[in-house]
DNA sequence: ACCCTGACTGTACTACGAGTCCAGTTGACT
DNA sequence: AGTCAACTGGACTCGTAGTACAGTCAGGGT
């Protein structure tokens, strides 16, 4: 069988798809070894307890979200150079990539962890910590870049301003799993665009 | 003993604060009849199962949220007549409790909800879609009120605006959560509130 | 040809929490 | 004295996490 390519990683799809379903504590290893075909003794020789199950999907989760990031306003760079418009492009790219996705969306794996975090070492919790820093970073950088050249039009807290770019994301995908609905996310991303126009009018 | 009064109150205590800190799965039936000083017997007694109790919950925390907004709301009415002035002092205000809140503040029972939604029956899913749906027609109310007196400046869904008050804060309170700080939902509403001053500007 | 190792399988066991059942107690009210 | 609500306490089933360990099996190195 060529399908034992790799394992660990058949057992991270599973288990992914199974925890941003219904949760980290519904999904039994039961079903995430039936699911991949394996033995409980196969799964915990590949992770030690749920605990490095949840650390190994943090990681894989967060490294996807920032190559994601990256080539979100990589492209948007190509198409145009200014930052803010950069931005305000990179932003619009991501409403639509969040819109196309049928089934509404990985919810952010973040949100989930944050919210059981006490089923989760510090190893966990930590990872979860520095995703969010990093996102921080990243922003605020980027909202840094566009104050240079428009002057904001009401004072705000860079560090904020970044978070809020998380926060209208995670604020958004809680909407619409705790609605049902498919777009609040997006919506509510092109409504914090609105915002920046608003904050960076050059008029 | 007189602390009989309401056990099915102090059940709801107990498990409300258990919960808020560590998740639902997380908090068994035996910690809180340890804590409430009662037999499991007596838990099952006043509910069926954990799910009547998240029902019950969620039913007090849905109630006692919506009082307070109407508090907040009213006493900020009080204050500034002018629906604009009265939702950003509203907000100031919303802002300045969350900062209050030492221990962070009960992060709200909703996120944590739509996050581990498959533990709960359709009853509690509906309970929590019907929260969120009457905050968006709460506050969709009083953004139309605002725009009937000042034009926005650019073109909003107003219930996509209604939406995003919870969805700032949700979105504050997992970061809050996440990061382990303890002013970032506040931060994020006052955020959200420069985003009102400049979308409803009068000049 | 031989051995070793990594990637498992399979079984058996402990521990614990949810939920069920039920018989019995206790205090208040009638 | 009898009734009822509000429990206590114990015994039981079941599902899941996690441990332990003995055995299988395919490939790669020697």
């Amino acid at each position: 069988m060529e399908q034992k390519v790799d394992t660990r990683s058949r057992i991270l799809d599973i288990a992914e798809a199974a925890v941003l379903e219904k949760g980290f504590e519904a999904t039994s290893i039961e079903e995430i070894v039936a699911g991949a075909d394996i033995s409980r003794g196969g799964f915990f020789y590949h992770f030690k307890d749920k605990n490095a199950l949840a650390r190994a999907m943090l990681e894989r989760y967060i490294e996807s979200e920032n190559a994601l990031y990256d080539d979100l306003f990589a492209r948007a760079r190509e198409l145009n150079d200014d930052p803010l418009h950069c931005m305000l492009i990179g932003l619009k790219l991501l409403a639509e990539m969040l819109e196309e996705m049928p089934t509404g969306h990985p919810g952010c794996v973040i949100a989930s962890t944050a919210y059981q975090d006490r089923l989760f070492d510090e190893g966990v919790r930590d990872l979860n910590r520095q995703a969010i820093l990093g996102w921080r970073k990243r922003f605020r950088g980027m909202f840094e870049d566009i104050a240079k050249v428009y002057e904001p039009r009401e004072p705000v807290n860079m560090d904020a301003l970044g978070d809020m770019v998380s926060g209208v994301v995670e604020g958004g995908l809680v909407l619409q799993r705790a609605l049902r609905e498919h777009n609040n996310a997006s919506e509510q991303i092109m409504l914090f665009r609105t915002y920046l126009k608003l904050l960076f009018a050059s008029t």
